[in-house]
DNA sequence: TGTATTTAATTGATATATCAAATACTTTTA
DNA sequence: TAAAAGTATTTGATATATCAATTAAATACA
């Protein structure tokens, strides 16, 4: 049994698409902002739009896992982006931002809405909705088959 | 300035549709062969319709870093999936699938066909060649807008 | 031919991914 | 209310990602 070449399966295009993605927007954020991930960077906005997020909410929003998300924290920490304080539930923290933290939050959203412009360069909406919608057959796919 | 809700940004769905589909292909592999990652399939079967692939042409295949290459052929080695030969160009070196290897090469196939199969029912293949023409939009402008 | 430039692979350092197990709390329930 | 079950986070172990630097060999070229 033959298994076709990787061009011409599209799952290396999405792949390919989201990796290009983060490549190029990591290359354009680390002109204007020093010493910041992509991932740190939507932590970053996410907490400030949403103080409550918990690091588990946060996870899921980035598609990491819990561990992960410890780490990254820990090293946000580490560079003073971020502090941890008490939570009511105390099996959480509250996580706060330092203010090196929003100084960086306030050259972010710019670059990210160019970039991601930029990225969608020559797409119509049409096309957008379309996209949307057969990612979310492959999505719904996967995850009803993965219970199975 | 205010950044979207992710789940209105493409971008996330493209990122959730493929580690979606990582994470079902590797559940389903993983019930049928013991021990292999995805991306260990993948480099079995690209090594065993082209034995002369270089560890370098296989990283570029799977959108992986040279490095990363090093080491997972290294474990592959290890695990003995593979083995390392001399190559006349002696910077390099020739990859051989082991006997090991190549059992897990029979049972591979099928599985990842009927994954792929199962990830894109519902889909038409006028649907797929959309979302590979978007998607490709979307590489170009990123590639190309890396550069400048 | 000898030196400079490329090239393939490796290594080191650090960050992230993943899974399992452990901790420290909270909530349920008998 | 005490024990059981559930939850958020952390930690350990191993693999992979990424970038820079190194090594060893091939190629270019003066």
């Amino acid at each position: 049994m033959k298994i076709e070449n990787p061009s011409q399966v599209v799952f290396y295009s999405i792949e390919r698409a989201i990796k290009e993605y983060r490549k190029f927007a990591q290359k354009k954020i680390s002109e204007t902002v020093e010493g910041i991930t992509v991932d740190q960077g939507l932590i970053l906005l996410f907490l400030n739009d949403h103080p409550e997020l918990s690091q588990k909410e946060i996870a899921k929003l980035l598609f990491k896992d819990n561990a992960s998300m410890t780490r990254m924290i820990d090293l946000m920490v580490k560079k003073e982006y971020l502090m941890r304080s008490t939570h009511k539930d105390r099996r959480r923290h509250t996580i706060d931002i330092t203010s090196k933290g929003k100084r960086i939050l306030e050259k972010l959203p710019p670059v990210i809405l160019k970039n991601r412009n930029t990225a969608l360069e020559g797409i119509t909406s049409q096309e957008l909705n379309q996209l949307e919608q057969i990612l979310n057959k492959i999505i719904n796919n996967c995850v009803i088959n993965q219970s199975k």
